[in-house]
RNA sequence: GGAGGGAUGGCAGAGCGGCCGAAUGCGAAGCUCUUGAAAAGCUUUGGGAUGCAAGUCCCCGUGGGUUCAAAUCCCACUCCCUCCGCCA
């Protein structure tokens, strides 16, 4: 949620930077005109307010003195005022609805210097590791769908019959290696980041707060007979932590990790571009989450991504880093760096990290603040970004392993965690 | 799942339906005193809305209700504690 405040003080300021999330001025407008309209009653309703107050107060005291008749004269003002009072706060109540609503579909504001653009087409490639063309030149590289089904680490039929498309069985070496995946990440962020495993179920309160629900999302599963939402990422328990609460700027920065599972809905998401690992409904993921001062956010932010990115350079794995575009840019983040793998069995830059920084556009909506040392509050900067993905990332390794004998042989730095180097070669 | 008890300011803990945004204690900050410190004394010490400001309004777990007036009465919900049941 973005601060009403700035639609008042600079409208046209706001508007344009909104604009270049591609959001509708019209909508903008309505927001500020629902702002001032709100602006206006509220004072409306004090004042009306404080008439009551005032004739309650002195029906207290009148009765205090024993004048009853007076008393009674004030007590029939006070419920014609009372009357009146109710009328304009229904009113008001229906601008702050009203604005509310306009308000949550606001996205945050674009940092300043994110690139213009209005599509995924407009990103811009900021930097690309360990990635040589050449390298893929002149051999058969598999999707790692096939090399999985082969080498029996991946049932896809069995994780249909299960639970439908877009679910996935790994078994085997292939379970060993997501399992080592995870532990490697969670080990080399052990030393900045606090291990957190969280509740995977969450209040709707959380999830709301934590922006994740909205009325035009469907993104999350929901259970049936509680108020309870599983999370579709571990962001929504780390920052749902701190909902509500007022924390000394000592602490700050916060550094979180939790690896958790991730359940999205993806409705509709079904087709070519979702086989294998590539996108389920259920998948494993480390995740990152910092809570900071807002004068520290740029600074953890470029932290963030080399942090983001230190498993990919472990792994060996070429990969890039594009900065989205304003248009691109999710609904609540203001700057958004993806890291991308290279996947040679499909050829393509699989996303396997999203780093976004936030700003205050959570922390306003779920009250998340900190005291300075003068004794003033102000919100915390949110940032969050997968400290590794699993599926996408287990993919990428099991493409690249692959070995002309079939075989896949596994990174170097993953073999103590995996406990194997090589996939198939004899034994499965 | 069943039976009870509770939820008030950073913490502890009072609070006859009106004079309670809230006693008191602790903690914290400032000042006085002091070479310095301790002790002592004085002062200050929640959040939000609105306003240039003075001020006004709202917030005593959350949401409703009763009333001229609710921290105080009623209802629902949430959470915490104790006991019983069940259970990895």
């Amino acid at each position: 949620m973005i601060d009403t405040k700035l639609l008042l003080d600079d409208f046209e300021g706001t508007a344009r930077r909104l604009a270049r999330k591609g959001v509708d001025p019209e909508l903008v407008r309505q927001a500020r005109d629902l702002a001032e309209a709100r602006r206006h009653q509220v004072q409306g309703v004090d004042a009306a307010r404080r008439e009551r107050n005032e004739v309650s107060a002195r029906i207290g005291s009148l009765m205090r003195e024993k004048r009853a008749e007076e008393a009674e004269q004030a007590r029939t003002q006070a419920a014609e005022l009372g009357a009146r009072l109710e009328e304009r706060e229904a009113e008001l109540r229906a601008t702050e609805s009203a604005l509310e609503d306009v308000v949550m579909r606001l996205p945050n504001l674009p940092a300043d210097d994110v690139p213009d653009g209005v599509s995924d087409a407009d990103n811009v490639v900021r930097a690309t590791f360990g990635y040589d063309p050449a390298r893929y030149a002149g051999r058969d590289w598999q999707p790692h769908w096939e090399i999985g089904e082969r080498l029996d680490i991946l049932d896809a039929a069995r994780a249909a019959k299960l639970s439908g498309a877009m679910f996935a069985v790994v078994q085997g070496a292939g379970a060993r290696l997501l399992r080592g995946l995870t532990s490697m990440a969670l080990d080399i962020h052990r030393d900045a980041y606090l291990e957190v495993i969280p509740p995977h179920v969450v209040r709707t309160e959380v999830i709301t707060r934590t922006g994740h629900l909205t009325k035009f999302d469907t993104q999350a599963y929901r259970l049936r007979d509680d108020e309870l939402w599983l999370i579709p990422t571990g962001e929504v328990a780390l920052m749902g932590m701190h909902q509500g609460e007022i924390l000394a700027e000592a602490d700050l920065p916060r550094r979180y990790m939790a690896y958790t599972v991730c359940w999205r809905r993806e409705a509709g998401a079904a087709g070519k571009e979702t086989r294998g690992l590539q996108r389920l409904h259920e998948f494993h993921k480390v995740e990152l989450v910092k809570l900071c001062r807002p004068e520290d956010s740029e600074a953890e932010f470029q932290s963030l991504v080399a942090d983001a990115a230190r498993p990919l350079e472990l792994l060996g794995l070429p990969y890039r880093i594009v900065e989205l575009c304003s248009g691109d840019l999710t609904f609540s983040a203001s700057r958004v760096y993806d890291l991308e793998v290279y996947s040679p069995g499909v050829d393509r830059w699989l996303e396997v990290s999203s780093v976004s920084l936030v700003t205050d556009f959570q922390s306003r909506r779920g009250q998340i603040r900190f005291r300075r040392e003068g004794g003033a509050l102000d919100y915390v900067h949110a940032l969050n970004g997968s400290g590794l993905a699993t599926p996408r990332v287990w993919a990428a390794v099991v493409e690249h392993g692959l070995q002309p004998d079939g075989s896949v042989v596994l990174p170097e730095a993953l073999v103590p965690y995996a406990g194997i180097s090589t996939i198939g070669a004899g034994r499965a």
